[in-house]
DNA sequence: AAATAATTTAATCAAATGTTTAAAATAATT
DNA sequence: AATTATTTTAAACATTTGATTAAATTATTT
């Protein structure tokens, strides 16, 4: 680290760091501070206590994730096949800036379900109600083939864009992979799976 | 806990189930003790330190995904389109039976990625050589379409069928599904996923 | 039944860790 | 320039936590 920002910013970029790398658990403080080149009393000067900073870190990261999620669903100035392949791309864009958030933030929320009402005000119906859901299934009823619910097919989404993420230490070991193969396979994906998901809702490809 | 069991199995039952949800960090060897039901010296006694007793719980999950994905790479007697019901089928039957287990797996190595290499021997090549890989290749060359990596194919099995239970708390906050229905989501994907594969690889559905 | 081995318990230890404190250093204000 | 406010530091504190020890209890063997 180093870099030259004002002590609380540096602060909160080591925490963020070591948080999304470690887990609240697995963070010391003092790592937190090293990190930022800074005494560790300064974390505490600043932010009160570790959980304090914690809270900050995750609701920082879990406002990102549910930003891009919110544009993929209410999105309604495309059509669906459009819609389709803005939002996979947009995602893989957020994903590979943030390649740790995904499990982080998965992580955390299982080890602290509690925490997940109390915290985070997702209302039930946040895929049921949206634009997204509501085109595919006209879509999906348009086709006339085998009545699929539409979460099947936003999961899909969601599944193959960040489980190549959250997988990444496996499947680079599995393939031999370098991080460079590994950015590569994930551009493919890019491309891939618009086809894929357009194919599972019977979208013609032009 | 407290079941009828010898020490040495109550211990590492309870050690499973709380390092499964919290993680090596996040567990206190004295809640393992706890859930248990026994005292935390014997923790000790039984399996010398929490360090020992977490590796054991950890490349016995690890071995038990990676029996299953064994299974679904190297298997030779059926031909591909049966290969994949069953593959997809079986792997939701190990996951459902240990939910937590793919967070637990993916959140540890990640956060101690130099073991992955040192502890476990995964092959570079296990993909790739795999006959699975062999069966699929074929199979797009055939199919005369955009030449696709099987690996993607791979990948998205393992994303579809693993990542829901990945991301269980936030889909079932999102939907407000509540246990039985994510189970009855997850049953519909074990003809859904099959399905979408097949369409990946042009094998047609009879 | 006596002796020995194995298991369990309560108490304690040492190290790690989040946090506080009081003084020192630096910056801002008058 | 003197004073005040802010930031930084080194040291220490109180808890937590993994581990140990020695005694007590239970089981096994002779």
């Amino acid at each position: 680290m180093e870099k030259d920002l004002p002590t609380e910013k540096k602060i909160k970029e080591a925490a963020r760091k070591i948080f999304h790398k470690k887990g609240y658990a697995g963070t010391r403080t003092r790592d937190i501070a090293e990190e930022a080149g800074i005494n560790p009393a300064l974390l505490n000067y600043y932010y009160r206590s570790k959980e304090k900073l914690f809270d900050l870190v995750f609701d920082e990261g879990f406002s990102e994730i549910s930003a891009s999620l919110n544009i993929l669903l209410n999105d309604d100035k495309f059509d669906l096949a459009v819609k389709i392949d803005y939002i996979v791309n947009k995602y893989i864009d957020v994903v590979s800036k943030n390649p740790d958030l995904p499990l982080f933030i998965l992580g955390e929320i299982k080890a602290n379900p509690e925490n997940l009402k109390k915290k985070l005000g997702l209302s039930g119906t946040l895929l049921t109600t949206s634009k997204l859901y509501e085109q595919m299934r006209n879509q999906l009823d348009f086709s006339g083939s085998i009545p699929v619910n539409p979460i099947h097919i936003i999961i899909n989404i969601l599944s193959m864009t960040i489980f190549p993420f959250v997988g990444k230490p496996l499947i680079k070991n599995m393939t031999e992979m370098n991080d460079l193969d590994f950015e590569q396979f994930i551009e493919e994906r890019r491309t891939l799976i618009p086809m894929w998901i357009k194919s599972m809702l019977k979208i013609q490809e032009k």
